[in-house]
This record gives structure tokens, sequence and C-alpha cells, in this order.
DNA sequence: AATGAATGAGTGTTCATTCAT
DNA sequence: CATGAATGAACACTCATTCAT
């Protein structure tokens, strides 16, 4: 026999809300301890109350609760980035919050940005997310936008919004394994590295 | 009784390296495509005139590729790097001639590197292969040298390091997209930001 | 929300145990054909309106179903022997019943008998299941219970147990192999042999 | 290069036949040790001068070596056999030397015997061999003739070897599980059980 | 004959996804 | 909507056997 029990007073959407954002902690969790691949839909589930059939009813595949994982995390990171980019007065100053907005995230939510990272092993899975592109837009925009009004001299944008990205990538992850986890001095390196760096840069036509 | 005594210059010799070759290069193109978990041992074969039987003649298991590939191109690129280490007077001149080797080499294998990249999301295969491992570490006393000799301030090298290779694969990677692939801005760009960083980097006792 | 509350007693929980039992009989069969290690899974589910999927929802491996089999022939002749035992004045009354029993029993499961026999090839997963060893000392049991009373001649007990489940066994083979099957002459046969030939052994101190 | 060294000195049968015992040793141990269907023809050649295409010469499958193994167990014990039975003058003296040699044989050759003994796992492998049947039906004339010449009662042929052959082997493998392996005591055992059952036996008119 | 690389069907097992309930 | 059993293609890997040398 079987005892249907309902609890839900009515609230349905809410529900609903919870068990998205449910399966989106479990699948943050779970892709970061093992990676997407060999994560399974099970594992994702079983950190939740729900059953197999519920997740087909709010993601369509595995690959759909990634790519929301993805959004999920970048949307979260772009306003932390553009809220910086409002305070700050000069492109050192930008640059050493956004970084240090970087790294007290990676701390908190490590998992996250591991795999949403673009270079990851699995390109098809990890560079192509339309919200990480959104990203490095948005970072490619700040530093034009430093460019235009004199912050920062003119060159390769393209080349150096990746640059930069891919150092404090770098950085980050070799921060997460000391220990302690030190923000500060990782934040000051990657600042400066790149500072000096964006001096000496050839300047270019872009 | 016969004995068979084999001077490995034979037919069979040849054929066995050329399948060993074959496999290594349909693994460096599917591993690049598509990433070492989603990469069957299929995929593998099905780009070469051999059958899956054979595959595991070669290699002991998909993971052994792996690393023969890596071990393949770092092996390949060591003895570059320390040449134009010996070759460079001052540190600039040293990162200038190894950062166009690299790109030289990417434009010639750009597959390898696209594996062999630490950053990855499957961790444990790519960042920890020993070969890899000994190309960090190839870097990192090239660095530590120009440290010792007042070449380079000393900075946390580690972080160095890592940063400076970051920034030289993700460059190179945005460089392969390009059309026409130019190594030579490429190039300076990276020298530049590193040279330029390098000396704004705040000191360290490491 | 909506809580399940399952008591076990609707059709999918009956459907659950026939497929559990179907799975069981087929491997009963498969094994008794072709042996542990030549039966394959896909034999077993061949037998089965389920998919090989299914096996291993209701079984973790090949293995596993082999244990489970031995396990249910064991736990299913293991009351009998013990009913048996409790109506029994003397010795041979009790043998001649539990050989019968078991004789019985193995013209309707003659299979399961077959697999879990002792002196099998693979001996790691015939001799060694816990319900085997449990029947095993069963009749062992009933043996030393018999010396003790004085019913039999002391003697060496592993020895005394396993010769006449091997007898036992063996006339049961050869019983089930005859045309018609006759239960009682292979009965007596096995009866007179062991009374006979347990009043002629040799004393032992165990 | 390849050069061919040729050793035979034209004793091409020598050679042969060699070969021939060699693969059959081996091929005794390792299916000794791991069973028919877990031993490969690897792990057989393995242990032998001989290539796996040499094992092809000598024998068309595996599963030839496997009868081969069983024919020439059963051809080695069977001389022994009818020596033992020439010399005895009364059945309880034949039964003796008879179980005595088997043990004795069993201390030597272990292994032959766990895998050719019927009522073997791999029914198909082991029950059929010709030779074994052979060594079944030496032991069946022998009781036949105990029987017409007056030295044992007229029972069940069939079952009575069947089960003489079931309760030696039984104890024959107990006995070689026990330390130290005592011999004479099992021999007593075995020895008392069948002449004192077989006196118990109800005669038959077979 | 002897060799050992090549073959490919076959093994146990996993897992994204579907669908009857 | 929720459930979880069913599905079956796919995977890494093995191995008896063949065959060019």
């Amino acid at each position: 026999m079987t005892v249907a029990v309902d609890t839900s007073s009515g609230r349905r959407a809410q529900t609903k809300l919870a068990n998205r954002l449910a399966i989106l902690d479990a699948a943050r969790e779970v892709f970061g301890e093992m990676g997407f691949e060999a994560a399974t839909v099970r594992d994702i589930i079983r950190r939740t109350n729900l059953s197999v059939g519920a997740f087909y009813n709010y993601y369509r595949s595995k690959d759909e609760v990634f790519a929301a994982l993805a959004d999920d995390g970048a949307r979260r990171f772009r306003p932390i980035l553009r809220a910086v980019a409002a305070e700050a007065n000069d492109f050192e100053s930008y640059l050493r919050a956004a970084i240090r907005s970087y790294f007290d995230f990676l701390k908190v939510e490590q998992e996250v940005w591991r795999l949403t990272r673009p270079g990851g092993e699995s390109v098809g899975h990890v560079r192509n997310t339309p919200e990480i592109i959104a990203v490095f837009d948005e970072v490619r925009s700040v530093f034009a936008d430093a460019m235009e009004r004199g912050l920062a001299p003119k060159v390769d944008l393209d080349y150096l919004a990746a640059g930069c990205i891919a150092v404090a990538r770098e950085i980050g992850d070799r921060m997460m394994e000391r220990r302690p986890v030190e923000v500060e001095p990782a934040v000051e390196f990657v600042v400066r590295l790149i500072i000096g760096g964006v001096g000496a840069l050839p300047r270019s036509e872009f």
C-alpha cells in the first residue's frame, strides 16, 4: 500500500525553486569533487531528497545542470565584479579589488570555478558556456574602459584579458594548494605582475 | 631448436614502431578534441588501421597512452628549453627564446599542449604526469638560476613559474585561434608582460 | 512535498520479487549447465524478460547471484534437516529420513546441489559459501550428537561427515541420471553403506 | 636482422615430444593453480620456452590440452591400479592398496586430480573425458570381479563404484587439507567405511 | 616448425535516460 | 509532479585463435 502525504500546503512554486536549487547545490559539490565525466546523475540526486526521475523534471540532462551551474556561478560573480569596477578610481585599484574578490570567492566556493574555468580538459563543456564568455567579456570591457580613459596603455585587448585571467586563475589555484591559504600575498603578486607587465606591453592598434 | 635473435632493425620492428606512433598520434588528436575522460579507446583506434586488441599490445591501458603522450610531448620540448637556456646571456633573451620555441612548437604540434596543460579538469591525470612536473621544474630552475645570478629579483618562485607558464599557454592558445597565426607579436606580448611584471613583483624571502 | 510510504505489498513489490526469483531461477539453470566461470550474465538474463541493466538492479555482481543461489538452496534445505533430526529416535532412522529428504529435494531442484557441491573446480566459489558450510556443520553436529549419546561410535567426525555427504551427493547424482528416477533404492543403498561402514570404522580420539 | 640458430642436430622427433610434454606439464600446473576457465593459453606457454603459435602446433585448442592432461593422468594411474589388483588376494587388501596408491598419488600430484575429477564444476570438460571414464570402469570392473568371485556381495555396481570413488575423493581432499598430511589414517578410514558398508548393502540383481 | 603481432567477439559492469505507476 | 525499476548502448579490457613472416 502506498500512502501519499502532501506537506506542500499549496506552495508549489517555492518547492520547485527549492528543488532546483537543491539539485544545483548538489551538482556543484559533486562536479567539484569528481569532475563532470566521472560524476553521475545518481551521485547528484543522492545528496538531495529527490529521485532520479525528479532530476529530469528540473533539468533535461546532465549537461544541462552543468551549464546551469556555470551560469549560476558566473551570474553570482559578475555583480561583484561590477561593484568593484564602480568603486575603483584607477586601474590598479580596480584590478586589486577584482583579484581579491575572485580569490575570496575561490576560498568559499573553490569547486565552482575549478570547473567553470576555461582551458579545462573537457573543452566542449567548459569553455563555451555562455556566461563564462560573459565573465570574460566583463573583464575585457573593464580593461577596454581603462584603456579608453587612459588608465591603461592601448594593448592587444584579447591577449591582455586572456593573460590576466590565466594568471589569476593559476595563482589562485596555487594559493588554494598552500597551507595556510593566504589571499593577500597572492593578490599582491598577481596585481604587481599584471600592472608591471601592462606598463611594458607593446602598444597595439586594437 | 631455433633461437630467434632480433636486432630490432627488421621490418617487424619498424611496423611496431609505426603502430606505436600511430596510436600516439591518434590519441593526441582524440584526447585533444574530447578530453581524456570522454575519449574512448575505440575513438583512438578508429583513426588507425589497428584493432582494439592491438591497442592493448602497445599500451596497457587508456591511462598509459595518456601518460606516454604527456611524456612524449614533454620529452621533446625539454631539450629545446635547455638549449635555449644554455645560449642566452640574460633573462629576457632566455625568456624570449623559450617562448618563441614554445610557440613554434605549438604551431607544429598544437594538440600536445592542449592536453598536458595544468589546470584541466582531470587534475589527477594532467597535472601530475611526471614529465609535466619535470618541465615545470625545468622552467622553475631557470628562473631560480636567474634569481641567483641577480638577473631577476627574488620573488615567489612557484608563483612566478606557474604564472609565466599559464600566460604562455593561454596566449599561445589564443594565438593559435587567430588567422593568420602570428608568432612574433604573441611572443613579444608575453615577454613584455612577464619582464615588466617581474620587475614590479613584491620581493619574497623564498 | 509528497512522501511515499511503501508497505511492500503493492504490485511493484510483487514484480520485484518475481524478477528477483526469475533471475535466481535462470542463474540456477545456467550455472548448473555451464559452471560459474563459463556462464555469462547475458546467458542468465537471456532466460528472463529482463535486460542486462535489470540484472544489476537486483544483484550487484555475477558473484552475488551465485552466493544468493547457494544461500537459497542451503536455506531451504536446512530446516528440513532439522525437522528430520528432531523426529528421529535413532541414528539410522535419522539418516534414512535425512537422505530421503535430500533425494526428494534433488528430484525437485536438481540443479541447486549440482552447483553447491564441494570438490568443484572453482573452490573459492563453491566450498566457502557461508550457508554451505552451515549445512555441513548441521550434518556434522547431528553426527556429533549421535556419538555423544552413544548411538554411533566415536570416529573422525570431519571425515565421517564429509564422506557421508560425498556419498549422498554422488549416489544422488547417479540416481538422477537413471530412468526412472527411483528414490527408495538409492536411499536404502546409501543408508546401509553408511550405517554398515560406520560400525566398522576405526575409533578415534576426536 | 633475425638470425636463426638451429641446435636441433636432426633430433626433430625428440624435440617435438619434449615440447608436447613441456606444454602438458605447464598446463598441469596452471590448470591446477587457477582452474580451466581462468587459465589462459599465455599462462601456460609462459612456463615454457615456446611461443603462443607453437602451442597451436601441438594442440588444436585449450580444450584439447585439457583433455590430453586428463588422459595423461588417468593413463598413469591405471597401471598402478592394475598392478595392485593383480597382487591382492581379497577384496579388502585390494581396496586398501588401491586407496593407498591413490592417496600417495594425490600427495605427489595433487593438481592433476583436483582437476580431472568428475563432478567438478565444469562438467562438460571434466566428467566426459574418455580416460576418466576408463578409470571409473577400471574400478567398477574390479568390483564386478570381486562380486563374481564371491569376495563381495552382489550389490548395485554403479552405485558402489560411484560411492566408493566419491568417498575416496572427498576424504583424499580433506586429508590434503590437514597438516601434517597423514595417509595411513585416511586410508584406514576409507577402507573400513567401505568394507563395513558393503557388508551391509542390500543385495541387488544387477 | 616457430614466432608474436593482430584480430574481434565477448566479458562484467555502468549509467543517462525513459516511463509505467 | 514524483518515483525508481527498466533499458540497452557503451565502456575498458581480455583472450583464444590466426597468419604473415
